[in-house]
DNA sequence: TAGGCCATCTGGTCCT
DNA sequence: AGGACCAGATGGCCTA
């Protein structure tokens, strides 16, 4: 089972906030209560035991089959439980069928922790209060967060793509890096520093943006 | 104690 | 036929 991360409410929700701020959303009040409630939400300095007991659901891993010797027990149990023909079906079913169950709850077991690690992978990218003791993000919460964080940079980028725009125009600027001011992002002609620190004379690149030395530039100042 | 979150089992459906 | 995917059901753990 993954270690417990966990989020403080003010953290995950300033963070939520700050998300939706910049994409236009508003997940953090659209959460209402549970928003309140705080996904992880500790009280002040409330901490999750580091080792969560591993799920150890009577039924679900008593009746997996795999691991526990009375499965048959609890399998009956179950057949029982989830009501009419239960039992009798149970009784009836074959061994084929039974260990076809099995298998197939084994590959379903995996499937889901196959989903759960991609989970973690996800959590582990998105920018958030990470340490050990704070609870991990939701599921939900994780969908959610990345979704809003995706949104903001493709709103970051658009805006860094806007001022690079708008500064070459403002220079004038004959250079390569004018003609496809709104190349998509990766493209080095958008970025001066690259286009520039390509041509420009100086190591410090401080002739990239205006196209001429900066008397700033101790590089620029230097006597050849 | 209620409610949220989660893992697991299970049967159904679709695809290869 | 077998596997992947999905949704419903169930029960355990945890927090307010």
């Amino acid at each position: 089972m993954a270690e417990l991360k966990s989020l403080s409410g003010d953290a995950y929700l300033a963070l939520s906030h700050s998300y939706a701020a910049a994409a236009g959303l508003a997940y953090g009040a659209a959460r209402g209560p549970e928003a309140a409630r705080g996904y992880g939400a500790q009280g002040p300095g409330g901490d999750l035991p580091a080792a969560p007991a591993p799920r150890a659901p009577a039924a679900a891993a008593e009746s997996s089959g795999e691991q526990s010797g009375d499965e048959d027990d609890a399998f009956e149990q179950r057949r029982r439980r989830r009501g009419p023909g239960g039992a009798a079906d149970a009784r009836r079913r074959p061994r084929e069928q039974r260990s076809l169950r099995l298998s197939i709850n084994a590959r379903e077991r995996r499937r889901m922790h196959d989903l759960n690690d991609a989970l973690d992978g996800l959590r582990a990218v998105i920018p958030y209060a990470h340490s050990p003791s704070v609870r991990k993000l939701s599921k939900i919460a994780t969908l959610l967060l990345a979704k809003n964080y995706i949104l903001m940079q493709a709103q970051a980028l658009d805006e860094m793509r806007r001022l690079v725009a708008y500064l070459n125009q403002g220079q004038g600027l004959a250079a390569p890096v004018a003609a496809t001011p709104l190349a998509p992002f990766g493209q080095a002609a958008v970025y001066p520093f690259s286009a520039g620190a390509a041509l420009g004379p100086c190591p410090d690149k401080c002739a990239a943006f205006s196209g001429s030395p900066s008397a700033l530039c101790k590089h620029c100042n230097e006597k050849p």
